[in-house]
DNA sequence: AGAATCTTGGAAATCGATTTCCAAATAATT
DNA sequence: AATTATTTGGAAATCGATTTCCAAGATTCT
């Protein structure tokens, strides 16, 4: 009921030694030899004595805790991602607090607002779709708290960043989709606002423009993220009169939302339509036909934001150093959606 | 640089008042006029005051954090849950601590270590699939801390625990599958030791004997969770002299299995093979023939499993109270895979 | 007016680990 | 033997918010 907590000075009191003794032997500071530090371990470990974070990460200033805000958890990419960020701050003996946004940008403040009364030490962030202003953001810095945008990132704002080849991806996969004889490739994109998007765009225009073809201004859309505006888009193209023969998406759910838009019109795919879209989705090789899309590695982009926490930041003897991207290297997976019969 | 962190005194001092002042002005208690509590919250916003809660939680013996441990969290259903628990624990004011298990009982320890020592108040778990001995889970309650068990658990533990109505769901997914005209059911299971999933075998065996039909043992499988085994032990019985006519499965995944293991054997589903399974995976509906599952409603789970621990635990009283299981009800979701021809 | 009841506000202890600054005691060196 | 290093260990301050115990001043009641 009312027992106390066991502390160090419990510890102290049995042993005949003072605090400071104990907690020095605890945290193997050099100056106590090897056998009180088990004499004390042991004890600690017979009095069931647990270390108390709160009072250590008040004297010491920091909490070892890192959050984490991503707009949906179970999304491949994210998930992988946090898979990733979990294994590198196990290793640091930091841990984790994930919040996600559910894209709003509501949600992504409270979640701000949440971390930074939690004290922790460093936020690593993918931004909502939401989240066009970078105000939320600043307070995380101005709060004395690191910030590292991964993925999804805000590009008015200074901060370390993480992010995939977007660029070289998009124009590797579009070009390949022209080597594989599609001539008529549509894009479809996300908010204006954030420049993992524009990206991708580019990296589609640039192939485009490398092949020497040029296309109806309507085959580039943005603002098209999710299923059902991906459906209806697509649909509106291809029922057009001169309809595109293939759709290059920045996701899979624009890329499911094509699919679904093409058996609805009777569309052939890959025959008389190719899809590719990004991130990699499980359900990608579930579905039939097979959906391409592009590998983010994820969980090596999770590792490589952690590690750049670990590495770069937390010694941030000069924290104002200018932060360039983190690139990570992505991967096309070619599968049926993209393998256009007459290419084989 | 080396700017100090702005406490209450700071306030205080600019104020003229006392830091306990400012404290109870803070937190709204009740004798502190209106006035000076708007007094007070101006000066905080405007010295960027930053409340410290190592220091609150040190000073009140919690850490106002819950942790969690589940085996993956792109798992629709456990992330589902996640999402739930959130939105309740960010009502309280409490923050969470996700960890993942990976179905590794090596990982799921050294998760409920790092939550030990993180101090967290309770912890809400969904065990890895090779977690057999209670002596881990115990070690939490030996440290004082709740202990909530949900969806996956371990029955020998006294604690409290929130789950599915597993028994009757699965009753009455095979009761429909009967009615659908599907006479030799199969089913297939998890690892013994786990009563979630008995609890889905006695609610297969109890339909199958209500019908009063008796079955060929080896109709009833265990320990075949997983797409991979489920699809060879699938194979194995479509392969046989007298196969099933439909599988009932304990996940989404075995559905799966069993799916593609009778297209590569060419067996008609629905028509000639009925399948359901567990979790509503996001997958289910997207694939083809869509896969029939059981909708476990795990936000719903997740919410009921936070507001326990705010209603019951957290003024703990008499804490030996036998904890009943709290019971979420689910919900059969009839998609392709169970919907037979000649039913309809 | 005198007593009782609110209000408004302060002093100081407390939570538990860490860490700085010292002081013995022992060992090593000249 | 005297001096310098090196161990071994303690005293006490510190981190910042909370909270218990009190004390004036203001208000209401008999």
């Amino acid at each position: 009921m009312g027992k106390k907590r066991v502390t160090i000075y419990d510890i102290a009191a049995e042993l005949g030694f003072t605090a400071s003794y104990v907690s020095r032997a605890l945290n193997g500071y050099p100056s106590v030899s090897p056998a009180i530090v088990a004499l004390v371990k042991k004890k600690a470990t017979e009095l069931n004595y647990k270390h108390n974070s709160s009072a250590a990460n008040l004297r010491q200033g920091h909490s070892k805790t890192i959050g984490v805000i991503v707009p949906h958890i179970n999304q491949s990419f994210f998930s992988d991602a946090i898979a990733g960020i979990e294994e590198i701050c196990f290793e640091h003996g930091h841990s984790l607090v994930i919040c996600q946004s559910h894209e709003s940008q509501k949600q992504e403040n409270l979640a701000i607002e949440t971390l930074i009364r939690q004290n922790v030490d460093c936020i690593f962030i993918s931004v909502s779709i939401e989240t066009q202003s970078t105000t939320n953001l600043e307070e995380i810095t101005n709060n004395d708290i690191g910030l590292i945008q991964f993925d999804r990132y805000l590009d008015p704002l200074k901060s370390n960043i993480v992010i995939n080849d977007n660029r070289q991806a998009s124009f590797d996969a579009v070009k390949r989709m022209l080597n594989d004889g599609y001539k008529r490739i549509a894009f479809l994109g996300g908010p204006h606002h954030m420049k993992i998007f524009n990206d991708r765009k580019e990296g589609y225009i640039e192939a485009i423009k490398q092949a020497g073809l040029t296309l109806p201004d309507n085959f580039t859309v943005t603002n098209v993220l999710g299923k059902e505006a991906a459906m209806q888009m697509s649909r509106e193209l291809l029922t057009a009169a001169e309809p595109p023969d293939a759709f290059f998406t920045v996701s899979d759910h624009q890329s499911l939302g094509v699919l679904l838009a093409a058996k609805s019109l009777s569309v052939n795919v890959p025959e008389n339509l190719g899809i590719i879209g990004f991130a990699n989705e499980s359900f990608t090789e579930l579905i039939s036909p097979a959906l391409s899309s592009i590998d983010q590695h994820g969980k090596e982009l999770g590792r490589t934001t952690a590690s750049l926490y670990f590495t770069k930041m937390i010694n941030n003897t000069n924290a104002s150093l200018l932060p360039e991207p983190v690139i990570v290297k992505s991967d096309l997976i070619v599968r049926e959606s993209s393998a256009k019969i007459n290419s084989l």
